[in-house]
RNA sequence: GUGGCCUUGGUAUAAUGGUUAUUACGGGAGAUUGUGGAUCUCUCAACACGGGUUCAAUUCCCGUAGGCCACCCCA
């Protein structure tokens, strides 16, 4: 052994030294290339599952509840459909779409977000001539060219629930309590925030208001809000420099500037709120980036306040003239998309944080066999008991019993199944309880009921 | 898009301008061959990539890529 390696290793460390020939060499004929992925990309791993899977669970139980009916959109769509829904301006169409031109020279792009195709759906299969309002969900990755960091990715999940055609209050607080209990099922405590932005007129009116306020105040404000100031004022409010505070406290509210029937609707939707006793908190800093956005604005935050500057869990709202810019007949309506991502990494650090995890696995048994003969024996019983609704865990590229008792152990399953040669001629079968170390010896025929007696025996004990 | 920090096996880490790059977890095999959760043995596996400085670079410098942080913005 010990000569083996000794020989071994020279060799290779004199291939390297080679110097340049050799790196020439090496990078052509040896090195093969791999593949990373491409920036703010991800995998999402067979051992992320156990955040993942819940996740969705819980959308698409969500979604039966309140009856969303789910639409899945083509991940690429024509771009000037963003351009037009999101805005020409935003940040989003402006520097963050991934947009292309295809093999027949149409301008394609990769969704940055679904609510635009969502009502492009909506227009195009006639879904306003359904009862109003029809309700949607979606489930699927979006894409953005930003830069990345923690929890803002290039290509990220989003759930989303739009429910479009009614004007009705009711319908923002319905979305708002559906992304509030996406959190609360899955056990994240989280924070509403809420704030109107009224129609465009309203909005326009409460701009020129904040203009002239913080023009008066030029000298105070950072840089950034500066140039925020002719660019983007509902921004301003956002701003987060220090010196900016004093006259961020002292600024115009839009609430103030909403009309009679605006201030109506956001007070409905506040008193359904409470109703509901959905915690939220009035935030009138709370604008949002994308254009479409009318009356009703609310994101979702992780209640710990930790998680960095892009911790918002989901951002949602109305957008009552969506439908009609994007060609269709006025359609009031309104949605909230949740981050997939964001809402995991939130969970992970949650329960890190509490000691909490996961629900485990719920396998019931683990299979081992010892033999060929017993190993197609095996995978008959196997069968057997998944007809049965048992999860049964086995893993026949392992050989030993010992390997496959270890195996059982670190899947913490109660009770292991043994069958041997022995076994087989006898037609009985082992049932070991993992954790007494007690084993009986049954009928393989009785082996379902036993094993029945036996889960129920142990969901009593608890 | 702007600025900053960072990059050692799958994960987490140690050290170093110069013979076999540390340790733990993890993966595989095993400790008299049909029994796990303890211990032990063996084994797998890394200096992101490219260029430069140097007799010599994983170590110093530059570039690229990627990650992270803040901003911008957003989920």
């Amino acid at each position: 052994m010990n000569k083996q390696k000794k020989i071994k290793k020279p060799v290779m460390q004199k291939a390297k030294p080679k110097e340049k020939t050799a790196n020439e060499s090496s990078s052509t004929e040896k090195g093969k290339k791999t593949f990373g992925l491409l920036r703010g990309m991800h995998d999402i791993l067979p051992k992320d599952e156990k955040y993942w899977k819940p996740f969705f669970h819980v959308a698409e139980k969500l979604a039966e509840h309140f009856q969303f009916g789910r639409i899945e959109t083509p991940i690429m769509e024509e771009a000037s459909l963003f351009v037009r829904s999101l805005g020409r301006g935003t940040d989003v169409v402006d520097k963050e779409m991934y947009i292309f031109e295809d093999r027949d020279g149409t301008r394609v792009a990769l969704r940055p977000e679904n609510t635009a195709a969502v009502v492009r759906a909506y227009i195009m299969h006639g879904l306003w001539n359904h009862p109003q309002p029809v309700k949607l969900w979606y489930w699927g990755p979006m894409f953005r060219h930003e830069r990345p960091q923690a929890g803002r990715y290039r290509e990220l999940w989003q759930a989303g629930f739009e429910t479009l055609g009614t004007h009705d209050p009711v319908a923002d607080a319905e979305l708002i309590l559906v992304a509030y209990n996406f959190y609360k099922d899955i056990g994240l405590p989280v924070e509403v925030h809420i704030n109107s932005i009224g129609t465009p007129e309203e909005r326009e009116k409460y701009k020129t208001e904040l203009v002239n306020y913080y023009r008066a105040k030029r000298s105070y404000l950072c840089e950034d809000c500066r140039k925020r100031l002719g660019k983007n004022p509902l921004r301003l409010l956002d701003c987060k420099a220090e010196q900016c505070q004093p006259v961020k406290e002292e600024a115009p509210q839009i609430i103030d500037w909403l009309g009679e029937e605006s201030k109506n609707h956001f007070m409905k939707v506040l008193e359904y709120l409470d109703e509901l006793a959905v915690p939220y908190t009035l935030r009138h800093t709370l604008v949002r980036g994308l254009d479409y956005y009318t009356h009703t604005v609310f994101e979702i935050y992780p209640a710990t306040g930790e998680g960095g500057a892009q911790s918002a869990l989901c951002g949602g709202g109305r957008y009552d003239l969506l439908a009609e810019e994007l060609g269709g007949r006025p359609t009031p309506a309104a949605g909230v998309a949740l981050g997939i991502e964001r809402a995991v990494t939130a969970l992970k650090q949650y329960n890190e944080q509490n000691k909490k995890e996961m629900p485990a696995n719920n396998l019931q048994v683990f299979f081992a066999q010892l033999g060929d003969r017993a190993r197609s024996r095996a995978l008959k019983i196997i069968d057997e008991l998944r007809g049965q609704e048992i999860k049964v865990a086995f893993n026949f590229f392992k050989n030993s019993l010992k390997a496959q008792l270890e195996l059982a152990n670190s899947l913490k399953v109660p009770y292991a199944l043994i069958l041997g040669q022995k076994e087989v001629q006898e037609s009985t079968i082992i049932i070991r309880d993992m954790e007494s170390g007690v084993q009986e010896i049954v009928d393989q025929k009785k082996l379902e009921s036993m094993l029945k007696k036996k889960f129920d025996n142990g969901a009593k004990k608890e």
